[in-house]
DNA sequence: GGTATGCAAATAAGG
DNA sequence: CCCTTATTTGCATAC
């Protein structure tokens, strides 16, 4: 079985199959919260106070079943698809929702505290869509772009969980207490729940948000031809994101950017996430020998003495990037040169560097005695090898259209890509690996997170750290295959 | 104007 | 062919 499941899931049909009582759906709950115990790490740290479902997809048929009848009224409010996993929230209205270290969510319940005020408002609001309060920096990061079923007398509605920008009014975070639009202090839930003091505003998610769109989003589609599959059509059902949803006026794409605010990574930070040290970093450790069968020293020596001779020869970086971009085998480009000398490179990567070098600095030498301009200017010799294709530069308008696709879509059909560049102007490959690299952006930023707020040290008694921003990226998780 | 560096596009490798 | 993950490397720009 796949480690992250493929899921489509067709409310449709399992809409026809409801038929739990609510006391068997409590029951279906209560098992599958049992048998979720075992997937929750052993850390009760890591777990919200209020227990909370991590389901396998074997139960999403099942949880679709439950779902689809609407026990609001009991205070249901749905289940969080993410990733091949379902998070069911408890019976609260509001919740507090964030991963561990493990990646998995929690939701904390809020209910408790909420001013009745605003509770009875909530439900009373047209069905009650569900409110989850989003935490900024990684709770709303892991969460967001995850989506929710939402039973409403239309049927069922799909919501991507989206952030909103800190500043939101909706919900603010003062004095470590959460507070609502009305002001109303909500307190944080049931005590364990340690808040970090750091001024951090909540996000949350906008109830009753129209739906946006897509030509909102994007630049003027004069051919009239619909960008996101996802939108626009009339259609009465529409795929999203594997979701096939019975309405597709009710699926809520919320698009509310999130803009990094706080940029809390430092270096170090970053550094624990990242794998391959250079040869600095690992001589700073003390390791000043062979690396992955690559003799630091040499490559240390070498670098020394390949700048040298450029610098004597009165060659800058640059030019060195161009003769070798100009003549046949690999080439590098001034940055590219400047980490090698600097040795701010992975061993693998100078030795991979070292023998192109090696050769242009033997060839430049000859011509230098000759009293000749180096190579590289020289005939274009047939290129046996392959040079990197050039890094493309996405315009501004390119770049913002396709974050706001990603926030819909962010695994589009290879139809949908070709669409897409078409419509930028940019090969469909550009495209393709755009959103991959997108994808794990979001990814790493996630990771990032989690890493830094379950440091070894542990993270005492039911505290939530509060994380950082991360990019502007927001995204569903579930797996295309 | 040369060099250093952050971010992210491109590539490699394994499914 | 496309995906993910890890990594390399270049563009753009800061220093």
């Amino acid at each position: 079985m796949d480690a992250l499941p493929h899921m489509t899931v067709d409310i449709e049909a399992s809409q026809q199959q409801i038929a739990l009582s609510f006391q068997q759906a409590s029951n279906l709950m209560q098992t599958m919260e049992d048998q979720s115990h075992s997937n929750i790490s052993g850390n009760t740290n890591d777990k919200g106070p209020s227990g909370f479902q991590v389901m396998n997809t074997q139960q999403v048929s099942q949880a679709i079943q439950f779902v689809g009848q609407n026990h609001l009224s009991q205070g249901w409010n749905g289940l969080c698809i993410q990733g091949g996993q379902i998070i069911q929230q408890q019976p609260q209205q509001f919740a507090i929702v964030h991963t561990n270290a493990a990646g998995q969510l929690t939701c904390v319940p809020l209910i408790q505290s909420l001013p009745i005020s605003t509770i009875a408002q909530s439900q009373q609001e047209q069905s009650v869509m569900p409110q989850v309060i989003l935490t900024s920096g990684n709770y709303m990061q892991s969460l967001s772009g995850t989506q929710v079923l939402i039973p409403t007398p239309q049927g069922l509605a799909v919501q991507q969980l989206l952030t909103l920008p800190m500043t939101s009014p909706m919900v603010s975070f003062q004095n470590g207490q959460l507070v609502s639009a009305q002001a109303s202090p909500v307190q944080p839930p049931l005590g364990s729940l340690i808040y970090s003091t750091q001024p951090q505003a909540l996000c949350q998610e906008t109830q009753q948000e129209q739906p946006i769109e897509t030509n909102q989003l994007m630049p003027s589609n004069n051919d009239g031809s619909t960008m996101c599959s996802t939108q626009g059509n009339s259609s009465s059902n529409v795929t999203h994101n594997n979701l096939k949803v019975e309405n597709p006026d009710i699926i809520a794409s919320t698009v509310a950017s999130v803009t990094p605010i706080f940029s809390t990574f430092t270096p170090e930070m970053v550094q624990e996430v990242q794998d391959q040290p250079t040869i600095n970093e690992i001589s700073r450790e003390g390791n000043t020998h062979i690396v992955d069968g690559v003799d630091l020293k040499e490559i240390k020596e070498f670098a020394k003495e390949f700048k040298m001779k450029r610098l004597a020869m009165g060659l800058t970086q640059t030019q060195v990037g161009l003769a070798l971009s100009a003549t046949a085998g690999p080439a590098y480009s001034q940055s590219a040169i400047c980490r090698f000398e600097k040795l701010d490179i992975t061993p693998k990567s100078a030795q991979k560097i070292k023998p192109v070098l090696e050769k242009w600095m033997k060839e430049a030498e000859e011509s230098y005695q000759l009293g000749r301009p180096p190579n590289g200017v020289h005939i274009h010799s047939p290129e046996h090898t392959k040079k990197r294709k050039k890094r493309t530069s996405f315009s501004n308008q390119a770049v913002e259209y396709l974050n706001e696709y990603f926030k819909k879509k962010t695994h589009p059909t290879g139809t949908e890509i070709s669409g897409i560049a078409h419509q930028l102007g940019y090969d469909r490959e550009v495209i393709r690996i755009w959103f991959c690299n997108k994808r794990q952006a979001l990814k790493n930023a996630v990771r990032l997170t989690n890493k830094i707020q379950a440091p070894r040290s542990g993270n005492p008694s039911g505290t939530i750290p509060i994380a950082p921003a991360l990019p502007d990226v927001s995204i569903s998780t579930v797996n295309a295959s």
